[in-house]
DNA sequence: AGCCTTTGACCAGCG
DNA sequence: TCGCTGGTCAAAGGC
């Protein structure tokens, strides 16, 4: 079994103990000059760009509140000093697949990123923008299966599912290990990735049916969630678990889902689907079941307004035997799922079409929460790494099988349907993901905004001083070790009780969880 | 018949 | 101890 000391080296491989968004995608895109930006440019919310969803590129100023050129200096300097992490030096230009490749001996493919370019690059600079633009027929997930998203291993072979396989790493034990997301299980499903002759790029490749999604429509539920968060905390699980006798074998021919880009495929039409069901019918919960399922069937157990929610939150357990996952899901008067909150692993394959496909509600649910389970789904013993986690604070039941001492950690990404990424008022990567329960306050801070608010009329610096509050309990939910899943709208106003009003439009709030360290 | 949702009640944790 | 809150149970009814 890894101790503790272990995840620390795996998350370390990977990257700075506070990373930031933008650091995270520059490494991402191996363009790693993260601390040279100086002013970054508005958010730019394209309407015309037939809902391309925008990111921020590498080079996006995300703390810009309090992102001077100093701070982002003194940022990487406290990666450097974080001994650990000693080899994500800020000095080095050198991409997250350069410094894989360095490290592991071997020429990692590199992201063929041409493919996110709008095809108007020349007339919008994306190319050379801060932002990284992801075309209206690349799914959020699809990005977001990047090289650091991986493990996987019940996705489709691809460098971000962790289906290719890496070759064997002298630095793969313990703290060597390439990181959190190539972690020991699911290393053995990447182990030959790169060893393969011809892999030396890797493309996404869009699938129309996503973009009805990220165009924004009016029903912000996209299956996109947390699906690299949970396959990193599945292969965290399993790390930890490699020993377990029923441990589920990656490499094991099993009748698990077919992976995590085709299931975004599917559900993004599913959820299309959906959307024009409930704008034709208004039957929310017709239209909830209109979708298809994921190969795990739920059974919805409770009900109930909860205080801190303006809308009820439906309980969810997966009714195959002994399976321990369940689900927490808010969905808005609408029918909008605003938040899904997932709480364990699978520990059985996929059981194929629901029963009662096409009846209840879940089916919604399932769509978001298809992805998710994919990647547990070949988690183990019922264990979960959420679980794990919840033992940090050992005040929530969810997960309390498991026994699991693991630090879980995460990058919470927040956003909305412009898919810019939005400091808020403070966005400090070196505090946001600490662990001390009294920085609630900077987990707001930490996260990152896709800001827009869709009312088009409040400039971004205005909505930048805004002090969405919602990110704080999401963070407190990633402390907690559940999966937080939101989806709607940030209003971004620090006097509103509801943060998330899905009612305001299309977007989208994204709480990923990832493989950031809790220190206690 | 089996499985589902609904919904009020119950329980446990917390301040 | 009490009230609040969130999570779960279980009966009832529907599909």
């Amino acid at each position: 079994m890894g101790g503790l000391d272990d995840h620390g080296g795996i998350i370390g491989d990977w990257m700075a103990p506070s990373p930031s968004p933008r650091s995270f995608f520059a490494a991402m895109l191996g363009e790693t000059d993260v601390g040279s930006r100086t002013v970054p440019e508005p958010p730019k919310f394209d309407n015309n760009n037939d809902g391309g969803f925008t990111f921020p590129g590498p080079n996006r100023q995300v703390m810009s509140e309090i992102g001077d050129e100093n701070q982002s200096g003194q940022m990487g300097n406290q990666v450097m000093k974080s001994g650990e992490f000693g080899e994500q030096k800020p000095s080095s230009r050198a991409g997250l697949v350069e410094r894989m490749a360095a490290r592991a001996g071997h020429n990692a493919p590199r992201l063929n990123t041409d493919i996110v370019k709008p095809s108007d690059a020349s007339q919008n600079q994306q190319s050379q923008s801060p932002y990284l633009t992801i075309p209206p027929g690349l799914s959020p997930t699809s990005l977001l299966d990047s090289p650091v998203f991986l493990s996987n291993s019940l996705a489709q072979p691809s460098p971000t599912t962790g289906k290719f396989q890496f070759p064997p790493n002298g630095n793969s034990n313990g703290n060597g290990r390439s990181s959190l997301m190539f972690s020991d299980s699911s290393n053995r499903s990447k182990d030959n990735f790169f060893e393969e002759p011809n892999n030396t790029s890797f493309a996404f490749k869009p699938f129309p049916n996503s973009a009805p999604f990220l165009r924004g429509h009016v029903n912000p539920s996209p299956p996109f969630m947390s699906a690299q968060s949970f396959q990193h905390n599945e292969a965290f699980v399993q790390s930890e678990k490699q020993f377990q006798p029923q441990k589920i074998e990656p490499n094991q021919n099993y009748s698990l889902p077919i992976g995590n880009l085709e299931g975004s495929q599917k559900h993004l039409k599913e959820h299309h689907d959906d959307d024009a069901d409930q704008r034709t019918s208004g039957d929310i919960a017709n239209a909830n079941s209109a979708s298809a399922d994921d190969g795990y069937n739920w059974r919805k157990y409770g009900q109930k307004q909860v205080k801190g929610s303006e809308y009820p939150r439906s309980y969810y357990k997966c009714t195959h035997p002994n399976c321990p996952v369940k689900k927490k899901v808010e969905r808005s008067h609408e029918g909008h799922i605003t938040e899904i909150i997932y709480k364990g692993a699978h520990n059985h394959p996929k059981l194929g079409p629901n029963r009662r496909s096409g009846n209840g509600s879940s089916g919604v649910l399932s769509d978001m929460q298809g992805d998710v389970n994919e990647q547990g789904g070949n988690s183990v013993d019922g264990s979960s790494v959420w679980g794990a986690s919840m033992q940090h604070k050992g005040s929530n039941n969810w997960g309390q099988e498991s026994n699991l001492e693991v630090t879980s950690s995460g990058l919470i990404m927040q956003g909305q349907n412009s898919g810019q990424f939005e400091s808020s008022d403070a966005v400090d990567g070196s505090t946001t993901f600490s662990n001390d329960e009294e920085e609630d306050d900077r987990a707001t801070h930490g996260s990152v905004s896709l800001g827009y608010d869709g009312e088009g009329d409040e400039s971004e610096s205005k909505r930048r001083r805004h002090t969405c509050q919602a990110p704080k309990k999401y963070f407190k939910e990633w402390q907690r070790g559940c999966i937080v899943v939101n989806v709607g709208n940030v209003t971004g106003d620090e006097d509103e009780e509801e943060h998330i009003n899905p009612e305001k439009g299309p977007s989208l709030l994204i709480i990923l969880l990832l493989s950031f360290p809790i220190a206690k």
